[in-house]
DNA sequence: TGCCGTTATATCGTAAAACGATATAACGGC
DNA sequence: GCCGTTATATCGTTTTACGATATAACGGCA
């Protein structure tokens, strides 16, 4: 089901995205993607579990992860876990949010000297 | 009033920020930030009525953008228009944002080489 | 063994944001 | 005068964000 095609999706909810680039070092359980995306932020993001568990649910309808039925550390584990893994249109949604972002950057920064200009600054 | 602080606001909504990037390269009427706004995101957004007048009166009380009595352009005007630029919280705020989606790009960029090869593409 | 803070998932309700539909009307050309 | 475009504005619905709350297993330790 669904889009199937990146860009339908873009741009993407920052939520999402913060989601997507936390699962790029590897698969991992809800609670662990709060923590690293506070971590990836810089502390900057902190997502608490309604946005986390919203997000996921949509994530997982829209096919941009799975739920994963490996556990990454066998002895280290925890059976209250749900872990969950990009599929390949997450991984190209990503790049797309990210080329789009740039983009996006890039416009911005090469319009802005003309209103330092006009601000005086 | 409001939070006088660029990083309490981050991340910026999509559409403020595509209507801060817009007022770069000059003072602009709603109706032609709405036009602006498709150009430089290539036709990949269009920014419905809704969306745009919603935005400008949160952006309004956020003083990221003010109301402008100055007509750029007196012979060919139009005494419906109502013309907005940015302020220099908003500036700060543009930059600030555009900093924090460039920090965003750079990371994922870095961590999704790892995924590639666990996904074997 | 019992206690307790942390880890962990999930839902609920509300607030904020996005957005199409709709309304209204001035503008400009013909 | 007519009509398509320009222009602003609000309404209602859907989507997203998010804090509060609930529930319970985990692990350390006394």
């Amino acid at each position: 089901m669904s889009s199937r095609v990146p860009s339908d999706l873009l741009p993407l909810p920052v939520s999402q995205l913060h989601i997507l680039v936390a699962l790029t070092t590897g698969d991992k359980h809800g609670y662990s993607i709060m923590k690293e995306v506070e971590v990836l932020t810089e502390g900057a993001v902190t997502m608490g579990p309604g946005t986390l568990y919203g997000a996921i649910k949509q994530m997982l309808k829209a096919d941009l992860i799975e739920e994963s039925a490996e556990r990454p550390d066998p002895d280290l584990d925890d059976e209250r876990r749900r872990y969950y893994r990009l599929t390949d249109l997450g991984m190209r949604t990503l790049k797309a949010e990210v080329a789009r972002m740039e983009q996006l950057a890039r416009t911005a920064k090469t319009r802005w000297t003309d209103v330092s200009r006009r601000l005086g600054a």
